[in-house]
DNA sequence: AATGAATGAGATTTCATTCAT
DNA sequence: AATGAATGAAATCTCATTCAT
């Protein structure tokens, strides 16, 4: 006999109606904005009834913290590898901004839908989530990368938290706001140019 | 006799529920975030019917509008002299940190409001206003200086789109994002802290 | 200048709507149960869109504790002179059940709503209203008689909750279940049967 | 071979289903009400899937029906024996109500359910059942009683449809909800008490 | 110039029921 | 015999807007 596990068990199918519905949501938000994308209108992305997303997520909110969850678990899958590659904190940085063109380019939808839920989305306690939510979730890891390169002396003496709230700000916010603005726009050497800024802006002058 | 001007004449009285009424809106929306803000939170706020409201303004998208008109307006008269007053590029640069650390502080739930209400309404189009609508505002005059000082040879040979994007987002989102967080922040030494960083990231190295 | 009272001050209209809206709650309630007075059904009653009912109450909670309201004190306006007037407690009993059927012919869509949401309704902690609410509210005003009555020597020694629990009982739900079933049955004799039956249940045995 | 009966056969299996799904929507009903007693909530009860009450059962209906066709057939196989087993009028009369209260006691939560519904559930007319069902059903036993004992001159003249109601609703509806109200309450004492009040109520005034 | 009242469109959520496997 | 998945109908509530006074 097998001792049951006390977690509830996901179907196959569930799982993946799950994943698509969030996928769908994604998209939805992100073409039409938070405040149009409505349970019908997902529903209708997806190909459903709109009672399948309650057959799947308790409510609204549900469905936008498991495309959150979605989203932070694929971003830190993408950047750590590249952040673990790099020895110096410059080499770190650039990984860092680098990743994130590449991130936001791969998964535009689930990224700007992220940004779109934190910006409009009230939490359970009515305030929005933009203060309260997983947007500082890779902040903590900048702020470390720069700590120790200032500590080794590769970095000059600056604000630690001001510059990782700028950085990460700068790839998060300020790129993708350019894109929409620009849907042209190569994210890549957007993101070549804010390397060399902050390279400048962050490392010890040389003697 | 006057001749009639083809312009809708607007009484004394008009003009001066009209901005009582944006200043209400503003407060709701800053205090509340832009979903709470709603016709009849904002003429509770302001002491007077809901219907009150509909009389002054076609509809809450007029409202959203005359709103982002006087921040605009507001925060132009605020900043240019204290540009003009500087020669360099470098100084131009320090005086917009500051002044717009000053335009924050003084005006705060304007200069808030005008953040939710890009973020969260929609246009007449269906679109979100974030990337159509005037925030790059004073992005131009930003890229005028920092055209200007790469010419004078004052600061190095950077995309100015890219810097001018990154410096407007860096004062008025992400400081402004870092002080919902945290309240007690210092604008003043946070725009300080910027102005070094821009400082260092934007300046043509020395021989 | 009179002081402002806090209190919301409640135009003609306004208490002349809620009045009415109670009044076709009440209908509907008693002509097809609780459970199919949804609002819709209360508002095309009232002849008026749904959404004035939400405009007169806060939700559908607030409706039916008006309704109950309303219930009680027109009642209680109408049972406590009949009480009054009778010296001794087989009297203010007879008045009591007499008095009752007067009510209920009266107002009998209110009384019957009254019954039918205290037995469906849930309450904001989810359990039903049946053993909360104000069904109880005459009921003490019965125990007192009954009390009274057994020191005076009037009444045997029984217990007063029971007794007054039976013959609250046998009134508001027994007879009212009774006109359910049987519409042409006539309140005034069956409360007279039911005075006879109490009083001779209750009596102190003459020696 | 067996001649084949025209009656839709029932195996074991599906005979002990229905058996255990009816006591489970017996428990989730006096639990929660019958308002929250959905079918979702009883299969949970039960631990099996929704799908399953509906292979068993036709509709919700059906399910509601068998409960309280399994609650008469057990109240009658309960009652009865005690009846028979009494001579007198006023002997009955104490057996029923010594009688119900034993039932009400070991067949708790069955008894509280038939009361939900009939109070709660539309019949397949819109109308509620609680005007129309079967909680008559052992009203006629006791007129029948009372009929008997008032021929036999054991009993005053009072009108026995609504004496009989009386003494029905005393112990089905009253006793039980003054039960919920005060759960520790002791319906054998409770019992004694109504016997008293009845018994003083109904016999022939003695020469 | 102002307002109380009313409204309709639309959003979320619940739930009994059905169906393919 | 059982179930996971899906569905559509319906209910409550919100909100910008309109209208008569």
């Amino acid at each position: 006999m097998q001792p049951k596990t006390g977690r509830p068990v996901r179907t196959f199918t569930e799982t993946a109606r799950r994943a698509q519905i969030v996928q769908c949501a994604a998209d939805v938000i992100t073409e039409t904005g938070y405040a149009r994308a409505t349970m019908a209108e997902i529903a209708r992305q997806a190909g459903v009834a709109k009672s399948v997303i309650s057959y799947h997520f308790a409510d609204k909110n549900e469905l936008m913290q498991e495309l959150i969850r979605t989203a932070v678990a694929t971003f830190t899958g993408f950047i750590e590898p590249r952040l673990a590659a790099q020895a110096s904190a410059a080499g770190k940085i650039g990984a860092y901004m680098a990743g994130c063109a590449d991130y936001i380019t791969t998964y535009r939808s689930l990224h700007v839908a992220v940004l779109e839920i934190a910006f409009n989305a009230l939490g359970p306690d009515g305030r929005p989530l933009v203060a309260s939510m997983p947007l500082q979730t890779h902040q903590p890891a900048l702020g470390q990368i720069l700590s120790d390169g200032q500590q080794a002396g590769e970095l000059r003496d600056f604000d630690v938290q001001v510059m990782a709230g700028l950085m990460r700000s700068a790839v998060t916010h300020t790129m993708t706001l350019a894109q929409r603005a620009n849907p042209g726009l190569d994210l890549h050497s957007y993101a070549r140019e804010l390397t060399t800024t902050f390279d400048l802006a962050t490392r010890a002058s040389t003697s």
